[in-house]
DNA sequence: ACTGATAATGATAATTATTATCAATAAGGA
DNA sequence: TCCTTATTGATAATAATTATCATTATCAGT
């Protein structure tokens, strides 16, 4: 019996939830679901709507309520594309960089071990600032999408 | 008589609506204006807030207008922060990286000469992508706000 | 400089997205 | 199973953005 990285992410949050004292409820599960299962990073309105698909679906109010509570969990992030601002993605251990299919919207996430210390420092040296974090992210066509 | 960096963006702002066939007109221009002006990156309510303080001022629709039109024309791009989406800012010529501190929003535009070719080979490589650009932003805090 | 065609504006209504309110419901420990 | 109370759904309130349209002002052509 193999479980799916889909599984394990949601096995995860709701023991988080559980520990931090949170309910795990039917509407925060069907929202932990559609993001878990996204292959994009999806709007609070996309994953509204997604819901709908199902029988017994959250309020909408329920969905920003359940984001705001994974977001401060840590659990969840926000992705910036040039198309629109507030993409979900769940939070992967570490420093990540992403790359983004304009297409279709699939996301993939980097493991960010690249080197880039040498170019902060320099920035710093030229600029007077600290700088403490980075986002890289990367626009192109997915595979799927190129043929 | 020097000619400031400001000054430069607006007449080359207004040679391009001219050339266009847009006319300058006093709204269009004290929005230029403040968004030229800026060391942070302004929302669309920011540069509103900040055209009352003048004694003649657009309506919020006229903003709206004048940063759809800038953008439809290049010459503005959105900046994305982790606390905002809507950062208005000048497009600069060729690719650049930015760097944002995070006490004051003070923006500084870094020539994004940096060689990540490599690293961008190496990602088509592995995921099967085809990238075309790339974001790559450095949060910090800028020297005025580290004493 | 004056005039006329019309692009653009201001005021405001309409739309959309997000947040707040509160009585009813359901999660989960005892 | 019961009880406490966190959470929900429905909806009102707020905020941000876009659309509408009569009036105004830009600027090309005299």
């Amino acid at each position: 019996m193999e479980t799916s990285a889909k599984d394990h992410i949601l096995s995860l949050w709701q023991d988080t939830l559980h520990r931090h004292g949170f309910r795990v409820t039917r509407p925060r599960q069907q929202v932990m679901e559609i993001i878990a299962s996204s292959t994009t990073a999806l709007t609070p309105q996309e994953i509204y709507h997604k819901s709908l698909e199902g029988e017994k679906f959250p309020g909408i109010a329920s969905i920003y309520r359940t984001l705001e509570m994974l977001d401060q969990l840590g659990l969840i992030q926000q992705i910036h594309q040039p198309g629109g601002c507030h993409g979900i993605w769940p939070t992967v251990e570490g420093h990540n960089h992403y790359l983004i299919c304009r297409e279709c919207g699939q996301m993939k996430v980097i493991e960010g071990n690249e080197d880039i210390t040498g170019y902060i420092a320099k920035i710093e040296d030229q600029t007077g600032y600290r700088v403490d974090d980075h986002w890289l992210q990367f626009f192109g066509t997915c595979s799927g999408c190129l043929d």
